[in-house]
RNA sequence: GGGCGAAUAGCUCAGCUGGUUAGAGCACCUGCUUUACACGCAGGGGGUCACAGGUUCAAAUCCUGUUUCGCCCA
């Protein structure tokens, strides 16, 4: 018993992603096979990583991410490019300093406990320690990344890189230093970057104040402000100039309360008059709107914040207070004066810090920016000129309407961690030097004591330099040379402005050339619902739980097949199944087909050409067209799209119909011509299949093809097939389509009449378009497919026999006692009615004179085609009709 | 307030440069231990393509407007 079942048992019944998944990838990452040539011919392709932050560990978005480079790379390799897919990490400045500043508080410490030096120390131990999740996960994803050339942020060669742009951009005075308004996080103590502050909608209240006139203060306007607290730091009150219920107003002046200083009533048409009271009170170093008011219109700037987010000695009396603390006091003591007109419920947007939740305030402080026009015009001349292009297109005229509009960047951050700043000022004179080391004299008044400044920069400025820091860059290194530009950035459009476009600058700046040829920005990720995950709502899908249920590969595929390049797209349950389901289906067919040729049968390249069968032909044929077809989609990111064809052409065509159609040849005598020639058409589809889909779902593919005789190498250094690889045969197409089209007719008939599955029929075939003599082929497929047994030649309709009627001819069964006449009457008037509205539909276009006159020749021809297939269709159920009553 | 995107079967979505009897997966209904696969096989039902106009011989597809939802910027 054992004996026999041996064959059968070799493979289990359903595939088991875990076992073979943790097979491969050591190997293949052993074999050399992810690692890019320096001395290759083969024309390079490069890209390089969306570095994650080292902190992290992989998320949905990286998965599907790091699918579709993946997806590239391979795809590329596979035909025949020298393909570098460079790996690596950022340092995350905010997020790492944030983790290791919490496990010092576990001790009972800060940093400043610490001091800086022992901090990054410590920081640099906690990297060491726990920064390699994320990249052993890509490991867990099938990533094909070149691991020789791992790079990290803060490497020694990729620090030079970020000194050298800072002191080039420094001498060129495209940095500067200057107070400005920023976003600032009062725990963290830095200043963020846009990206950092996520927006929430909170439940806040509108305090309406009354501000007294100096002329007469028994009189006043009605402000309605969020943030009572910041009036301490108003310096105006503005309303629109012409809102009529304030006229004559402006250039008088109103006391603010409670500070008693007389400020200026101002116009600006920044006031809605809708909104509120009409009435603004202007903060210019509280509010980016004021901020802007205050510079048009040259008001001073009061800040009333320390760092630490608690009020300073501009806030007078309230100096210390944090300011929740200072909100309440300050709202007590309006109420007191009779000043606080009305509170109210009001919903409004408040930034908070991505890292930390704690509420950011805009801070005006001292920081280094770039001065952003010169390098924007330069990207959008590049992006003008087709030297970078986006996929979807889309995203170009977002990115250029970015950079038209942009605003001087500041790079500056208070942390520890990360590329310190390299300025030095003299001690004696204040000059500043930018410098890789602390300069031994200062250049204007040779004094000798410096001081760098504490700040270190923005992480988002050495991963600005990623595509060539990561290359070697200042060095002049062959990497540089063979790989840059990239041939295409892949990157989730969220960070379009924050790293795309710096990229873009920095690397038509120092590299005089863009960093890569195309960039491909593909969707985010959403719940079923639509929705973002989010962390605070726990609806975060972590990718790994999914690999761990469903597979790496149905992951893969499931990601690639619901990438449509939409702004979202949601992953599914569903959808996870049904992939998971295909690649079962994949390996069972595989199976099957091993099967079939376990009995020692070889299996060489297709020899008897003018011997293949119809099903071979029209299989062979659907996959030269399939490989042109998904190698398209390929070339173009339609991702998709491919994997919809590939899924259909497996299941729907090579599964359903191709093995069916060749079960009794593969399993006929052993190395028959019948059956060798069976089996090299069925493994020269399978082992194009297995190509195809290689760059997906890299693990079961690589796991079947080595199962197929002959195959030792691994399928990711074989050859991307050529549609021309296979013989083609349009004939085979149209003639094998009508054979599915009887068979299907065939079936429904058996279904809808309700005959016992198992039964054997006898068929009659009237006017068939292909041969159908019992001797031919496509009887015997009609034995296999659909369980006839007996299949005769017949002119008219015998008595008790079912009809079915397919393109130009018909097809009677016999029912011996079998047959259900009023189901079969209603079967047939259903079929008429059908085709009626076809013919009506038809006939209106081809009655239509313009149509015909101005569509296309071959367009009406092919509806007069349809239209009397249709209408011969019909003829012949009307006559089957009148023989049924009979 | 400005800009952008989406609206197609019960659900999630395809439908690329206008011409298909508008497709898929899941769900649903009927039947099935058929030489791999129940993560399966065969058959079936289900859509006035958000709405209103327009362009065209022809519109889910192009244009204009409206509605609803989502996002970004302020």
């Amino acid at each position: 018993m054992e004996q026999t079942d041996q064959s059968k048992n070799e493979l289990p019944s359903s595939y088991d992603p875990h076992a073979v998944e943790a097979r491969w990838y050591e190997e293949w990452e052993k074999s050399g096979a992810f690692t890019a040539s320096q001395k290759s011919d083969k024309p390079p392709f490069s890209m390089v990583i969306p570095p994650p932050n080292v902190t992290g560990s992989l998320h949905i978005g990286h998965a599907l991410n790091n699918t579709l480079q993946d997806l590239i790379a391979r795809f590329k390799r596979m035909q025949g490019y020298n393909v570098l897919w460079l790996p690596g990490c950022d340092h995350a400045g905010i997020a790492t300093q944030n983790v290791v500043e919490r496990e010092l508080k576990k001790e009972g410490k800060t940093r400043h406990d610490l001091g800086r030096d022992a901090f990054i120390k410590r920081t640099w131990e906690w990297k060491e320690k726990y920064g390699t999740t994320i990249m052993r996960q890509l490991r867990k994803l099938g990533c094909s990344l070149d691991w020789t050339r791992e790079r990290f942020t803060m490497d020694p060669g990729l620090s030079k890189a970020v000194q050298k742009v800072f002191i080039d951009l420094f001498n060129e005075k495209l940095i500067y230093q200057d107070y400005y308004l920023i976003s600032w996080c009062p725990r963290c103590q830095t200043a963020l970057s846009d990206i950092e502050v996520e927006h929430k909608t909170t439940q806040g209240n509108f305090y309406h104040i009354r501000y007294p006139f100096v002329h007469d203060p028994a009189d006043g306007l009605e402000v309605a402000t969020t943030r009572p607290e910041t009036l301490l730091g108003d310096t105006a009150v503005a309303i629109h100039p012409d809102d009529e219920r304030y006229a004559g107003l402006a250039g008088k002046s109103v006391t603010l309360p409670l500070v008693n200083r007389r400020i200026p009533i101002i116009q600006d048409e920044y006031v809605d008059k809708e909104f509120g009271t009409g009435v603004v009170k202007i903060t210019p170093a509280h509010d980016f709107n004021d901020f802007a008011v205050g510079n048009r219109h040259q008001l001073p700037r009061v800040n009333i914040l320390n760092p630490d987010g608690t009020l300073n000695e501009n806030a007078g009396p309230y100096k210390g207070m944090t300011i929740k603390d200072a909100r309440k006091k300050i709202v007590e003591d309006l109420e007191a004066k009779g000043l606080l007109l009305k509170v109210e419920p009001h919903e409004h947007n408040v930034g908070h810090c991505s890292r930390c939740g704690t509420v950011v305030e805009p801070y005006y402080s001292k920081q280094w920016f770039v001065r952003m026009k010169p390098l924007a015009e330069e990207a959008l001349k590049a992006v003008a000129a087709g030297k970078t292009k986006f996929v979807p297109e889309y995203w170009r005229g977002e990115f250029e309407k970015w950079l038209n509009n942009i605003h001087d960047w500041c790079i500056s951050r208070q942390l520890w961690w990360g590329h310190r700043i390299p300025v030095y000022t003299c001690q004696t004179c204040s000059t500043q030097v930018a410098a890789t080391e602390t300069p031994t004299a200062c250049p204007k008044c040779k004094g000798v004591k410096f001081e760098q400044d504490p700040d270190v920069l923005d992480t988002w400025f050495s991963s600005g330099l990623w595509p060539f820091s990561t290359l070697g860059w200042p060095e002049k290194t062959k990497d540089l040379e063979l790989f840059y530009p990239t041939s295409v950035l892949v990157t989730s459009w969220d960070i379009i402005f924050f790293w795309v476009a710096r990229m873009m600058m920095m690397g038509l700046k120092f590299m005089g050339e863009v960093p890569f040829r195309e960039v491909y920005m593909y969707s985010l990720v959403t719940n079923e619902d639509g929705k973002k995950m989010s962390k605070s709502k726990g609806t975060v899908v972590d990718p790994l739980d999914l690999i761990e249920k469903f597979g790496t590969d149905a992951l893969r595929f499931t990601l690639t097949s619901i990438e449509t390049k939409q702004r979202y797209v949601a992953l599914t349950p569903q959808k996870l199944e049904s992939c998971r389901n295909f690649v079962n289906k994949l390996y069972n067919a595989t199976r099957f087909v091993l099967m079939g040729l376990s009995d020692g049968t070889e299996v060489g390249p297709i020899q008897k050409q003018d011997q293949l069968k119809l099903e071979d032909r029209w299989i062979l044929t659907r996959l030269s067209q399939v490989t042109a077809e998904v190698t398209e989609d390929y070339e173009k990111y339609r991702v998709a799209e491919l994997s919809q064809t590939l899924y259909r052409f497996v299941w729907n065509e090579f599964c359903d119909w191709y093995l069916e159609c060749i079960k009794p040849r593969l399993y006929a005598e052993a190395n028959s011509a019948e059956k060798k020639l069976a089996a090299s058409v069925v493994v020269t589809v399978l082992d194009g299949i297995l190509k195809l889909l290689h760059p997906v779902t890299p693990f079961v593919t690589e796991e079947l093809w080595r199962k197929l005789p002959g195959r030792t190498e691994s399928i990711m250094k074989a050859a991307w097939p050529k549609p021309s690889n296979y013989p083609v045969d349009e004939f085979a197409i149209k003639d094998f389509e009508f054979l599915q089209e009887v068979i299907t007719a065939i079936r429904t008939s058996r279904s809808e009449l309700n005959v016992p599955p198992g039964a054997q029929l006898k068929v009659l075939l009237n006017g068939m378009a292909i041969q159908f003599d019992s001797a031919s082929q496509q009887a015997s497929l009609l034995k296999v497919l659909c369980r006839v047994n007996e299949l005769v030649p017949a002119s008219q309709r015998p008595p008790k026999t079912a009809l079915a009627v397919v393109k130009g001819g018909e097809i009677y069964i016999h029912l011996e006692g079998l047959i259900d006449l009023k189901a079969e009457a209603a079967k047939q008037q259903k079929e008429q009615e059908k085709l009626s509205k076809y013919v009506q539909a038809i006939e209106g276009k081809l009655k239509n004179e313009q149509f015909v006159k101005n569509a296309p020749a071959e367009l009406v021809d092919g509806e007069k085609a349809k239209l009397q297939e249709a209408r011969d269709k019909i003829s012949r159920i009307v006559n089957n009709l009148k023989f049924l009553d009979n």
